[in-house]
DNA sequence: GTTTAGCTGCACT
DNA sequence: AGTGCAGCTAAAC
């Protein structure tokens, strides 16, 4: 048996952001006011330091090259769709649910499981009046969406 | 216009 | 089997 190999990588921004991997595959990643020591090893770790840099300088990034675990069977079944919204795009819980034939309320208990915000896109679902929620804080998806439109409105 | 009751599907105990 | 949600809708104030 291969020996197993965990890594960090982490990027400034107005709420840092850490990635963890282990043996190649992201299995968290969260917001952090605090500094984390980086530790970045493989190839598959650079790249996704290079892609979260040019994410957070407010560059367009699609993520879904790299692996990433899912908690649950159903979770790994809604958080799959939620890879395929585009950057910039939004989606509400309602129409996630109907592609899905679940209820709405359950998408949401499914991407509140997500490990991985950002890379999993989950800031990219909102509720039909109104934003939703976020496991990392409402004012870190406000600023998410924020860049992700203004930066899609530049690259018209 | 705003608040509220009832429904929902799934995970966790 | 029972409880609690990152929502939604329609019915009531």
């Amino acid at each position: 048996m291969r020996e197993p190999t965990f890594e960090r990588v982490f990027v400034k921004w107005k709420r840092n952001f850490v990635a963890e991997l282990e043996n190649g595959v992201i299995v968290r990643a969260y917001f952090t006011d605090g500094v984390v020591e980086e530790k970045v090893e493989t190839e598959t770790a650079e790249i996704l330091k290079e892609r979260l840099t040019d994410y957070f300088s407010a560059k367009p990034v699609d993520f879904s090259e790299f692996r990433v675990v899912y908690p649950t069977r159903f979770a790994e079944r809604v958080l799959r769709e939620v890879r395929k919204i585009p950057y910039g795009a939004v989606e509400t819980y309602s129409s996630l649910a109907g592609r899905l034939s679940t209820s709405p309320r359950a998408v949401g208990v499914a991407l509140r499981m997500n490990l991985v915000p950002v890379i999993v896109p989950c800031h990219r679902v909102v509720a039909k009046g109104g934003l939703g929620g976020f496991s990392s804080g409402v004012e870190v998806k406000k600023l998410l969406l924020e860049m992700e439109s203004k930066v899609s409105q530049e690259t018209l």
